[in-house]
RNA sequence: GCCCGGGUGGCGGAACUGGUAGACGCUACGGACUUAAAAUCCGUUGACCUGAAAGGGUCGUGCCGGUUCAAUUCCGGCCCCGGGCACCA
């Protein structure tokens, strides 16, 4: 018998949790050793940022994790759960800014204070294996595959485009720019031109693109976001001859080529279009005053897609013209502000009658509209006077001469066949991808390992150089990058000839560090490399969980980093995650007043209190004076908002194990997840009942084995639930990943335990199998109240080292089944027939019962559907 | 603007492959226990109609339309909310 099989006591989480954590660390539990005699699992959360303070999801992330990893622990998986920080990045030189303490100190006490909040959680994570991305034993090699890239021209300089805040003189991201102001200074934002280091991401794009169907445990959503993001576009790009009069003033011979996905709409082009940053833009505006300040206005605009596609579209003539490749047509080149110079060559051929954006340009500068393109069922043109929008359907061509009456593939083959005959187009594939640009005007990253010098220009830092360290006592004060001025960074010798250099002061996007940081916890202390052949047994990641805003960009630089790791040699790998779940934002209410100044003051809902207003809703009230104040709905838990809840209050008051069944029980884990107080009560009240019913159960002395010929009908009727529970519960938590419903169903079964007798010793049997199965099933979600209650229920070995239970098939038998019967779709009685009743004798059944007989009457049957063990269905 | 999700009682959600809409939890209300309160336990809780009651019926899953014996689920069109849009992470 147990020492703590008398103890009724209340359920204390602290007590509860501090001896199960201790246990776990006394018998170093986590520490994940290769062992290539048992199959792996490698279960990674998406790592944090040390922002100062865990929040909700944070919580909710790494719970999810550790449910997986403890269920999968019991199913005799040899788990590895690391953990390790994203150290680098914009918030810690805010902080700088705000309280003039160094990014590193800042970063590293962040991390120490978070650390011991994760391990208050009871997460089952290997933390010899921890890690952050801003020590130089891990950024050295973000440098040396740096220059391993540049060695195969995987890296290359070229310019790119930066926000400018003039005041500061300094670079900002998009994020500090708003509404096309400094964050600081408010100054109105330019755009610079500055050179820059791309990753050729977009050599990857056709394979990156293709393998997204082998991410079969991947979500839907997210491969087509992938897609769509890398946006494989075959299309036929098309040269249109400079003009007689434009090859004058350009003073040379050439087109202007565009890329199109449309050739079967080119009879219908009336002009073209390019970005302002485009040569032919750039060459007119010399000799056109007017023209010259509206590229220069269109050049300062905001660098965001977003923006710009949400713009009003406006354009400017340039006098330049190009003949159309096929009718020989003077068409006009105008500069747009929707035309993007990233995208294809910068420049389209417009097509008004045929592309929304066309249409909206042409109709607000009355330029020619020309349909070409009629749709199946008869010529649009004829129903589309006047002009009220474009027709962007494929279509059958028509006024297109030659090309008349073709559906879209056609019309594009015949079309892209007669260009390449006269030379003047050929088709193409385009992607939407770009390469990744990865310098950043910034302190706190990965130094680039270049080197600057006057005679041999950029010079790769040599090997046996790395890692170029990153001084770490540097304040940043908002003025450019405070590594300009550390002459004790950026003096060096140049590696090539020996002469006075200066350093690359631009560091790397914190994008690269999170892009291999899954290998390099296979093997952290791993000096000699970058990884080694310990990646080999435990990668790929057999499940990684993260927020769903990293669908795109992480999620794509990891798989692209993946594959050149790969191509030099360094893994064998294509794809790092084999199964992604994505969870959910965590929401909370938004309160707040407008203050007189009319500045918007958010109040936290910890300092709210919802009265009912007697008219069916509800009135939020400030705590401190009593005074109303607005609802501004739920929106996801903010600093800005001022509505995050922080879980280590939750953790030290109601206990970790509440915090994890919350988060678990509330929503699915892909949905958003509302905080509750209510809802954090429910789950705190069902611990103290399961907690109860335990002590309850074993206080009545120790229970027999169960004798399955001896039960009565009420106990194999809870015995069977208790065996359908289990099936249930192994399912949603091994493939569904539904923990609300898995929860839901304990709860259900606990509520069947509750009320059954609990007197005669086959009814203890069953009540003691039943609460075995219960909290072995619940300990992955609550493991420390599931810790102490296996003991209390009279077992010597911790429940982390029991196996995950198996269903007894005999008991789930059953002998009856209910089965539904409906009129007409409807549902009108219920019957009870034999599990291995035939269909004539279900048929039977339900159209003998009585309320069925009274909807039929004396109408005709007319058809009777029987789904087999579920319903039957009689249409008259 | 473009790409991707979501919308079900008073609330969070369940219904997994087209087959009983509302499991489970919360809230509210009623009751038990208590000097009292908290806690705990028991019961009721989608709307409407009908019945003394037991019960029975109609409607109902953002809106409009379609397919089907049967639609929260599939198809077409719309509305609203959230995520991403390349320098927040």
């Amino acid at each position: 018998m147990s020492e703590y099989s008398h103890s009724l006591a209340e359920y204390n989480p602290q007590a509860v949790e501090a001896e199960a954590q201790r246990w776990w660390t006394d018998h170093e539990c986590f520490r994940a050793v290769e062992d290539p005699a048992r199959d792996k699992f490698y279960c990674l959360c998406m790592f944090p940022y040390p922002s100062g303070r865990l929040h909700m999801g944070h919580v909710r992330n790494y719970t999810i994790g550790d449910v997986i990893a403890r269920h999968q622990r019991m199913l005799g998986r040899n788990v590895l759960q690391p953990m390790g920080w994203d150290a680098f990045g914009l918030p810690a030189e805010n902080a700088a800014m705000a309280r003039g303490v160094a990014p590193a100190t800042w970063t590293r006490d962040n991390i120490a204070y978070m650390r011991r909040q994760l391990q208050s959680l009871g997460l089952g994570i290997d933390w010899s294996r921890e890690l952050a991305t801003c020590e130089p034993e891990y950024y050295r090699w973000n440098q040396w595959l740096f220059l391993r890239l540049l060695e195969k021209g995987l890296v290359y300089q070229t310019t790119g485009t930066v926000n400018w805040d003039p005041l500061d003189q300094t670079v900002l991201a998009n994020e500090q720019v708003i509404d096309g102001r400094g964050w600081r200074t408010g100054a109105v934002i330019e755009k610079r031109e500055i050179p820059m280091y791309y990753m050729r991401i977009t050599a990857y794009a056709d394979e990156l693109l293709e393998a997204l169907d082998t991410l079969a445990d991947w979500p839907e959503r997210v491969r087509l976001m992938q897609a769509n993001w890398i946006g494989r576009s075959a299309g036929v790009e098309i040269d249109f001859p400079f003009h007689s009069s434009t090859r004058e003033a350009m003073g040379a011979d050439g087109a202007l080529k565009v890329f199109t996905t449309r050739a079967d709409t080119l009879q219908g082009a009336t002009y073209c279009a390019v970005a302002a940053e485009h040569p032919l833009a750039t060459a007119a505006a010399r000799s056109n005053l007017s023209l010259a300040a509206f590229v220069d206005e269109c050049k300062r605009g905001s660098v965001m897609e977003a923006d710009v596609a949400t713009a009003e579209k406006r354009g400017m003539a340039t006098g330049l013209h190009v003949t159309h490749p096929l009718s020989g047509a003077r068409l006009p080149v105008w500069v747009a502000n929707y035309v993007l110079m990233g995208y294809g060559e910068g420049a389209v051929m417009a097509v008004p009658a045929h592309d929304e954006r066309d249409f909206e340009f042409a109709t607000k500068y009355q330029l020619p509209i020309r349909c070409v393109i009629g749709s199946k069922t008869g010529a649009y043109a004829d129903t589309a006077a006047p002009w009220q929008a474009a027709y962007a359907e494929h279509g059958i061509t028509m006024n297109s001469g030659a090309f008349d009456g073709l559906e879209f593939q056609a019309a594009v083959d015949a079309i892209a066949a007669a260009l390449e005959s006269k030379g003047l187009g050929r088709k193409r594939v385009q992607f939407r991808l770009r390469d990744w640009g990865i310098s950043r005007q910034r302190y706190w990253g990965t130094p680039i390992p270049i080197v600057h010098c006057e005679s041999c220009g950029a010079v790769p830092v040599p090997d046996e150089q790395l890692p170029v360290v990153l001084p770490e006592d540097c304040i940043p004060d908002g003025s450019g990058n405070p590594l300009r001025n550390r002459d004790d960074f950026l003096r060096c010798e140049c590696p090539t000839c020996g002469k006075p250099a200066r350093r690359e002061t631009d560091t790397m996007d914190t994008f690269v560090d999170s892009s291999w940081y899954f290998l390099r916890f296979a093997c952290a202390d791993s000096h000699e490399a970058m990884v080694d052949e310990r990646v080999r047994y435990w990668l790929p990641v057999d499940q990684y969980i993260g927020g769903i805003e990293h669908a795109i960009l992480h999620l794509l630089y990891s798989r692209f980093w993946t594959r050149v790791m790969r191509d030099l040699g360094l893994v064998d790998l294509d794809e790092p995650f084999a199964r992604l779940l994505t969870q959910g934002m965590v929401l909370n209410g938004i309160y707040y007043r407008k203050t007189a100044s009319g500045r918007i003051a958010y109040y936290n809902p910890t300092e709210i209190e919802e009265h009912d207003d007697g008219k069916g809703g509800t009135t939020a009230v400030l705590l401190v004076d009593g005074q109303p104040v607005e609802s501004g709905g739920i929106g996801t838990m903010s600093k800005s908002k001022n509505n995050g809840v922080d879980p280590q209050t939750l953790v030290d008051t109601l206990g970790a194990d509440t915090a994890r069944l919350f988060t678990m029980f509330t929503a699915p884990p892909e949905q958003t997840l509302e905080w509750s107080d209510e809802g954090v009560q429910g789950a705190s009240r069902f611990l103290k009942r399961i907690w109860k019913a335990v002590h309850t159960h074993v206080s009545g002395g120790a229970a027999g084995p169960v004798a399955p010929a001896d039960l009565n009908e009420g106990q194999k009727v809870l015995r069977r639930q208790v065996h359908q529970t289990l099936v249930k519960v192994s399912d949603d938590l091994g493939r569904r990943h539904t923990f609300n419903t898995a929860i839901a169903a304990v709860m259900e079964l606990l509520n069947a335990v509750n009320r059954a007798p609990a007197l005669a010793p086959a009814d203890r049997s069953v009540i003691q199998e039943a609460l075995e199965l219960m909290i072995l099933m619940l300990s992955p979600i609550v493991p420390h109240i599931c810790h102490r209650l296996w003991h209390v229920l009279g077992h010597e070995v911790a429940i982390i080292d029991q196996p995950w239970p198996r269903p007894d098939a005999d008991a789930l038998k059953a002998e009856t089944r209910e089965i539904v019967v409906q009129v007409n779709g409807k549902l009108r009685g219920r019957v009870t027939v034999a599990a291995d009743a035939p269909e004539a004798e279900v048929r039977a059944a339900a159209l003998a019962d009585g309320n069925v007989q009274r909807f039929v009457g004396d109408q005709a049957v007319r058809k009777v559907i029987v789904v087999p063990g579920k319903l039957v269905n009689v249409v008259v």
